[in-house]
DNA sequence: ATGATTTTTGAATGAGGTTCATAATTGCTC
DNA sequence: GAGCAATTATGAACCTCATTCAAAAATCAT
């Protein structure tokens, strides 16, 4: 059963990368799987349901990449910026999912799915949610974050902020360029340098020296993300 | 003509209020004004297009609550700050617009408006992008903002994106909760000092005195937003 | 083998976005 | 002001799907 469930979401996922989220429809992928439509909806109370599943699914791929950046033998800042480099290496490679997260957080769509899916989705996020908390865990033990105002949690918020909003704002076709805003991937990166600065997380980085911004990116990526293309990494000489 | 196209438009916007994104009908929206589909359909070429226009009609109300952020007069730091609590008091008091701006940027949906519509959309958000630029200057000139290395435009972004972020976040009920994140926009005010701070952007905020940081928002409440509810504003006590 | 229960099916339903042939109106000329 | 051309408005018809549900098929229990 859960099987067949996985079989659905494996072809409406594919259907997904040739054509859009838009143009996925129900019928289709019930045939496209060789099942019957009531079958399909058997598993789905809605369109919008199967989305928020297909969605929580992506999860994995996303956790498997931040992963390398937790556990990554490093000082804590700099595993911190590392999963923000994961989290745009992921988006670069795979926008489809970033754009049906986008489309699935989305109030309007967010609020047809049922209510055990959404729970789910919860659910999935929580061990990316988790994976952060441990570095911040780590950096008030080493010493390297000071805070007290803050729990573990809401010390990211800012951060977790951040990277979403700048995926919200790329995935609006020339927004960013109307605004006079390219390369906004080696802007994140900029700006979480600063706020990381500004949280006082310890080692600061001097946000006037791109060289050893550049240094750090080139870095991390050797060590935790080198089967990706040099091109994907949002250094300050490379146009992303 | 323009004028009908805003009649069209300000029946979408009620009914938009009443009955939510999703219910709007083209149909309804038509007889509702006392027009033929067909004439509609010669000012929006399809109902993305008309959520788009709306979309960008509302930027005039958020623009006025920015302006008197800009044309406050206080140090740069506390006037973009106050650019923020704009952005949020707009948030808290038209959910519906922000739920709106939110659909209308995913990808899906800004795809499916015309070009033209996209142009004009990008066109109307130039004014709040001048305006924090505004702000930047002053701060550049008054010795408030040293950096040398983005232009006015790009120093925002980070902050920009932050407070799209965290709207994103909140819209996508339960999700925040579920990560133990309550009281999102008590945090992107605090995190908005932090990545102030980490950009050097003087006077600094000491993050660990929450009551100085609730003296300043109560300031900016009482001089330039004064007509909102106290409740409104995010603050250390008050459970927003 | 037989009846009961569960699962599957896909045609039918219905909702609603979009189009386009027709009708109405406006503008122009003599 | 009559006649004609050009423009604009109309809304029924069309078409695309998501969703449902009565009937058929498959499975299980005795």
């Amino acid at each position: 059963m859960a099987e067949r469930e996985a079989f659905f979401l494996d072809h409406a996922w594919a259907m997904i990368q040739n054509e859009g989220v838009l143009n996925l429809q129900m019928a289709k992928l019930a045939h496209r799987c060789e099942y019957s439509v009531g079958t399909l909806y058997q598993h789905f109370t809605s369109k919008e349901d199967l989305l928020v599943a297909l969605a929580t699914r992506s999860v994995g791929q996303r956790l498997s990449l931040y992963q390398r950046a937790a556990a990554w033998q490093a000082p804590t800042r700099f595993r911190i910026l590392a999963v923000v480099l994961a989290d745009i290496l992921f988006a670069q490679q795979s926008p489809e999912y970033f754009q049906l997260a986008q489309y699935v957080s989305t109030h309007t769509i967010w609020m047809a799915a049922s209510h055990e899916r959404r729970e789910l989705a919860l659910e999935a996020s929580q061990p990316l949610g988790d994976l952060v908390a441990s570095i911040v865990q780590d950096a008030r033990h080493s010493g390297d974050m000071q805070d007290s105002q803050l729990n573990d949690r809401e010390l990211c918020s800012g951060l977790w902020a951040m990277c979403e909003g700048m995926h919200s704002l790329v995935s609006a076709a020339g927004l960013l360029e109307a605004h006079s805003v390219p390369r906004p991937y080696q802007l994140l990166i900029i700006q979480a340098h600063a706020l990381l600065n500004g949280l006082n997380w310890q080692p600061l980085m001097d946000l006037q020296d791109a060289g050893q911004q550049d240094r750090l990116l080139e870095r991390i990526m050797a060590e935790l993300f080198d089967e990706f293309p040099l091109s994907a990494c949002p250094a300050g000489s490379s146009p992303v």
